[in-house]
DNA sequence: ATCGACACAAAGGA
DNA sequence: GTCCTTTGTGTCGA
């Protein structure tokens, strides 16, 4: 033990709530919260979850990790604050759906000198949870063809059932149908907005590719009475906590993920980034595991940069932020080019449209070891 | 200074 | 106990 720092030990009580530190609105705890009600307390809990999830369900004041290692400083997360929709969704009764993206980093931040600190190098975990908020009497019709799978408290509601609404240059606007929905992770400068480069990497770390974090598809499900956003995954994709750790990539089709011989020895689930076509497959064809939780889990995250100036007295510190997205997919043909709406391009006809997203709040990223800044005057990783 | 690559070590699961 | 996987981080070179 001559080259490795030793394990970090437990975050003291005062660092385990965040609630008590953090300026800004209140923040998750772990993903479990959303459950709890804490986020949405307008909102029903859910009854539904996973084992894994529902057995850790426990109150936020024991502070139960549902990630293993309790040694690693986890579970402080920034609040993610909610912007102005971008787009509007609608159903076909023209009745307004209002999104909440629930987003939370549980894992791989810190809270020290009085702002958040992430280093380069260790890896961020990511949740997206996403209402939509429908009043009961506004629910549609569940789809005659919902999975066998699915707990009876859930039925998948069809995508079809909303619609985005585009704002025209000419000032019209025009009413166009979802295909599917995405969430995906991205980060930014947070004085000017340029985008500031993720990377999700895979299991095998060094070994295996980087990418940008995965568009992850979800699909709208009913569930008690709420319609939540269920990621769409495959068995081989679930971890051993029960969350997913990886998803049908934009490039990838929904099919590759059943046939693939990913290995599911231990906790592993490596991503399969070899094929590569976009998929217009409906998620028909790609039942609904019975084990997807509610909640979208980007794993293995890391900022691709530090922040500039960590440390340095009378400079600018630099912060970025996490932002959150979700986008709704349109047929391009739908949408020609006199959308205003902020519209990415996928493969094979298909166009994301950005609902909504939420942001952090600063974050400091730093690009060296921990040691390193320890060493530093002030000394215990003062940052100043 | 930053960042990618290589390496070692610690923790946990099988 | 061993062995393997995962991941934090020390170090070095570009």
């Amino acid at each position: 033990m001559t080259t490795s720092a030793p394990r970090p030990e437990p975050l003291p009580a005062q660092y385990a709530i965040p609630l008590a530190l953090e300026p800004s609105p209140p923040a998750l705890l772990l993903p479990t919260a959303y459950h709890a009600g804490l986020l949405s307390p307008a909102l029903s809990p859910v009854s539904s979850l996973h084992p894994a999830l529902s057995s850790q369900n426990a109150p936020l004041s024991g502070l139960q990790f549902i990630f293993p290692r309790a040694s690693r400083p986890l579970l402080c997360t920034p609040s993610f604050s909610g912007l102005a929709p971008i787009s509007h969704l609608q159903q076909p009764n023209l009745h307004a759906v209002r999104v909440q993206i629930n987003a939370a980093i549980s894992r791989g931040l810190r809270f020290e000198s009085a702002r958040w600190l992430a280093y380069r190098r260790n890896y961020l975990s990511i949740t997206i949870n996403v209402v939509f908020d429908i009043p009961l009497s506004a629910l549609p019709t569940p789809q005659p063809s919902s999975s066998p799978l699915l707990p009876r408290s859930r039925q998948s509601v069809d995508n079809h059932n909303f619609s985005i609404v585009l704002d025209l240059r000419n000032g019209s606007q025009r009413v166009v149908k979802v295909k599917f929905f995405a969430v995906t992770v991205v980060a930014e400068d947070e004085v000017n907005g340029r985008p500031v480069e993720l990377v999700q990497h895979t299991s095998k770390r060094d070994q295996g590719p980087r990418r940008k974090p995965v568009v992850a598809r979800i699909r709208p499900t009913l569930s008690d009475g709420r319609i939540m956003a269920t990621p769409i995954s495959h068995p081989a994709s679930l971890g051993a906590h029960g969350l997913v750790e990886d998803f049908i990539p934009m490039d990838r089709p929904a099919s590759a993920g059943l046939s693939s011989n990913n290995p599911t020895r231990g906790s592993s689930t490596s991503p399969d980034y070899s094929t590569g076509h976009d998929s217009e497959h409906e998620q028909t064809s790609f039942d609904l595991n019975h084990e997807s939780a509610e909640i979208v889990c980007f794993e293995r995250i890391q900022f691709k940069r530090a922040t500039a100036n960590n440390g340095r007295k009378n400079t600018a510190q630099q912060m970025f932020r996490v932002v959150a997205i979700l986008y709704a997919a349109v047929d391009e043909t739908e949408c020609f080019d006199g959308v205003v709406s902020n519209a990415e391009h996928g493969m094979n006809g298909i166009r994301y449209l950005e609902i909504q997203r939420v942001a952090t709040g600063g974050v400091m990223v730093r690009g060296r070891s921990p040691g390193h800044y320890a060493d530093r005057v002030g000394g215990g990783g003062m940052i100043q």
